[in-house]
DNA sequence: CTGAAAGCGCTTACAG
DNA sequence: CTGAAAGCGCTTACAG
């Protein structure tokens, strides 16, 4: 039984204020119990009044003006500079697996790889979010942000003085991926690098580099190219590379993410480079692809799904005006080897 | 010169009292200039006064009051069924290429394949949302949205009766693909469809099938299977359908997405099965790792980030109150062969 | 050109 | 347990 009414298409608004006349109440008391405050404090009489205006009328709390009455929104904004990851897409199912349907998930998209600056950050604020989660931050871009209400950082490794943290345990992987070279007995290798100044990407690097050496592998300083993440960047900047690489006595390439890796691959076909008897390759991430390529990609497995969960659980402990018992998780990473390396 | 008091973390909100007090104005005035409406309203003189106040204040129009005030926000919400797919990356990015600054993007995902329903709506429309961008619906979710405000969708064919549209001619891409195959020789070929129940996919399957058929290729009905958009899903299902469809014939396989694609490629790689030797393998999408995996991925090329760009623009648009010229347009697709189909 | 005032829809002390 | 009232921050007729 529909009882609005809906004349001409579109809908008029419902206030609290009809819910009100309608249950023969003060909007405050619909306030209370549209909001399920009403412990103690309406009566089960006018609670099941209320109840029924409100179904009847189909009514729903305007968020606005809920918002500007509390002072804060129920968005949740994601601020991060690579969505066109597969990768970033299960961070954010994960997300909202863990925000439910309470609050709205604003993605802040810039372009590829650009963090957005005081300006654009001023007017997300201007949203008043309940909560900010942040993704592969640089300390630059938090410096702007000058932190205001909840905020969880994701894969923000060396900047845990800034807020509340959930970080993947990259350098692991790595050294993982360095010893599986070593133990292939790989002596010289190279490494293709993402341009973004992300964090993330210096542990990868700089971890994958430490134990190399430490277990002889040499990465000589001319052997580290980096791109954008993007296939057809990394195949490029590759098969420029590659000559000289060879010459050298490279036997094995390292990328920054996954979608490196996929570049090198390609250009290895085209220029007929044998995968993985002349050139082993692994990368970064994961991604569903790598399982799938011929030959399948050796890659550092990140959690991403749990790393989106874990945000969001801490996002809502803060939001709760909880104190996080841990405010800085790491999760696991591991090694998953493939054809690419033999 | 930063004359902003910061004493202890967090800094106050700048209010448009604060900033009119400072320049010796209403807030009338402070409105006026914030928002650029002062032609022929606001002397020159008082303009640069607030104007001055503003950025030593950095002071920035609250959205909710704003909001509230004005009766629409500044939020564009993206209704979409599956963000995991990267051609959906290319496709916000195309969004958020022509909304520009002035609008947020928010987000609107469900669980993989699923649309929101009645109850969720009402809970975004709560949101005062300046537009709506609907991506690949179906009808049964337009029906419940009961379309308030400016509404445009995205890839969804055959719905242009209820709102403005941007589509996708997948059914040319699955011609030429039809056409493609036949001309290869293939008589028999399988379906791997997606469950989802999405308009696009109905069009990819039956374009290809009638087109099939009249080329002479035939896809029996126990030759036809779905799985949800995901390659270990689609592996799973293809390992268990083949076995079926070797004996009765299937040289072929056509896959509804690049990602259904993937997960046959990589079954086939577990089962020995030769691509394209004794299986020929295309999907849809075009993904940027179809180019890359081996052997390359033949498959129908969508224009992603035309697509968000156009549509981004049609929403710009309506939200500025025109009547659009064209309300729907169709964007073209077309076949990419590579050595996945020989 | 300018400002006082009403109003957007809600929430929350407050007084009863 | 209940409601009148103030207030959130802004925008927009309106009167001047």
């Amino acid at each position: 039984m529909d009882t609005i009414d809906r004349p001409s298409g579109r809908a008029p608004r419902v206030t609290a204020a009809m819910v009100a006349q309608r249950a023969g109440v003060s909007t405050a008391t619909v306030s209370l119990v549209a909001n399920g405050k009403t412990r103690g404090r309406v009566s089960e009489d006018n609670i099941s009044r209320v109840r029924e205006a409100i179904s009847e009328l189909g009514y729903v709390v305007d968020g606005i003006g809920s918002s500007l009455a509390k002072g804060v929104s129920s968005i949740v904004i994601l601020v991060a500079p690579d969505i066109s990851n597969p990768f970033f897409a299960k961070v954010i199912a994960g997300v909202r697996e863990t925000l439910g349907a309470d609050y709205q998930l604003l993605l802040s998209v810039t372009d590829a790889g650009e963090f957005p600056h005081a300006e654009d950050v001023r007017k997300l604020m201007a949203l008043r979010p309940a909560g900010l989660l942040v993704d592969a931050p640089n300390a630059g871009f938090l410096e702007e942000l000058s932190a205001a209400g909840p905020l969880v950082l994701l894969d923000a490794p060396g900047l845990e003085a800034y807020a509340a943290s959930v970080n993947l345990d990259v350098a692991h992987g790595a050294r993982e991926l360095a010893a599986h070279l070593a133990d292939s007995g790989h002596t010289r290798a190279a490494y293709v690098d993402s341009v973004t100044g992300t964090a993330t990407f210096d542990v990868r690097r700089n971890a994958f580099l430490e134990e190399a050496k430490a277990r002889g592998i040499s990465v000589p300083p001319d052997c580290i190219i980096s791109t954008t993440i993007d296939v057809g960047a990394a195949a490029e900047a590759f098969a420029l590379a590659w000559p000289q690489w060879q010459r050298s006595g490279v036997t094995a390439v390292v990328c920054g993410t996954d979608t490196h890796a996929y570049g090198v691959l390609q250009e290895a076909r085209v220029a007929g480079v044998l995968i993985p008897q002349e050139l082993a390759v692994a990368g970064f991430d994961d991604l569903p692809y790598s399982a799938t390529s011929n030959p399948g990609l050796t890659s550092v497995h990140l959690p991403a799904m749990p790393l989106g969960r874990k945000a969001g659980q801490q996002l809502r402990g803060l939001m709760a005006g909880l104190e996080l018992e841990e405010p800085h998780v790491t999760l696991d990473s591991s090694l998953v080897v493939r054809g690419s390396t033999g």
